[in-house]
DNA sequence: TATATATCTAGTCAATCGGATAGATTGTCA
DNA sequence: TGACAATCTATCCGATTGACTAGATATATA
């Protein structure tokens, strides 16, 4: 019975993701939103219940691709493969292709600190995501006896985590952050020196 | 002959750093710089120009600290002062004591993308400052027979400056990103690896 | 002590914010 | 085809924003 709407719900939630991606939350208003998005004010109160539930929601949608897309790509128990993953496509490019604007998670933990309950639970899926995600693909690495000794695999996912996330920085802070890949490249040397050798150079 | 300022400009500044550190440029009114800061809002715009101007001036007194306090202390030649570094007081400590606001500039650099050309400028200063200090420490390092080849000093510059950037992520997340402790460990541990071994282990 | 001047207090301003409402419009099902 | 329901269009609202302006106040110098 009822009308339709002007845009796909889906796609107007890509949309408001890659606005929040790339304004921030507080800089888009909901005049912004209907512009871009094509989601009517009247519908973001109706149907989402106001602007932070569509952000939360946007946020949801894109921690969705991201786990889809990224996640899955690095584990098949060869190093290389985690390597080549910080070299190749790291942000989420089927949602933001070739944008500079760093990761919409990590841009809203910092833009909400601890004040948002949702905010926090989506921050928390995301590390968690993160490191389950490394820390699997090191440890299928490691059984497949093809990573040398040393450092644990808790502090190796810390150290990936982390170029991940400084990687997404990087790329918000433009040229003033220096190149991304750059890190990228420091991260896939970083993974690469832990190959084992029978005798080969330290690291 | 003029009236003195209720509060002392430089006292000033500190506060509203650590304002803008903890709630972000954006949801800073100038109504709260009055009652947090001591700058009265005819203050703000007859002597700083405005909300942004002071803004600015807090990050460079921001920076200021950080480059007084933090870079100094991680050049003397030997690699378990730089692995403590990280271990010890990573976040200016004099200016938010146990403060998990994560870093200023970090933040900023998320908030306005590239927005703001003036907050650029400041975060190619943090991001020079940032990787010569760690540039610096470990070519000493290296001058002084202390490191182990394999990573080049770019690379492993690289991978400190992630470490230390990505430290401030998590502590801005809070206990959604996990303990940035941890990552502290990991870097520490993955400084104290560089060590020379003359048959060690490998990393 | 008188004067000059920077600052403070208090209030105003237009602009914008997120949200709410009323009436017109659309599309589906009975 | 007629009625119902969801959405759209177009305002309107109170609250808040950064910035500005008079008039009062304080302080160092002449």
């Amino acid at each position: 019975m009822p009308r339709r709407r002007k845009t796909d719900p889906d796609q107007a939630l890509t949309a408001a993701a890659l606005l929040f991606w790339r304004e921030g939350y507080h800089a888009v208003g909901t005049r912004q939103i209907e512009a871009e998005t094509g989601v009517t004010r009247f519908t973001l109160q109706t149907a989402y219940g106001g602007k932070m539930p569509l952000f939360l929601k946007a946020l949801d949608h894109y921690l969705d691709r991201f786990e889809a897309t990224l996640a899955p790509r690095m584990t098949d128990g060869r190093l290389e493969t985690l390597a080549r993953w910080f070299e190749a496509n790291v942000p989420p490019e089927d949602l933001a292709p070739g944008a500079p604007f760093g990761c919409l998670m990590v841009n809203s933990i910092c833009e909400f600190d601890g004040g948002d309950a949702g905010v926090s639970a989506r921050a928390e899926r995301f590390f968690t995501m993160l490191r389950q995600g490394f820390g699997e693909a090191l440890a299928a690495i490691e059984r497949n006896g093809a990573m040398a000794p040393g450092l644990d695999i808790e502090a190796r996912t810390q150290l990936l985590t982390a170029c991940a996330v400084s990687m997404n920085i990087a790329m918000r802070a433009g040229s003033a952050g220096g190149d991304p890949a750059a890190i990228a490249r420091a991260a896939a040397v970083m993974v690469r020196s832990w190959a084992p050798a029978d005798c080969g150079p330290h690291i």
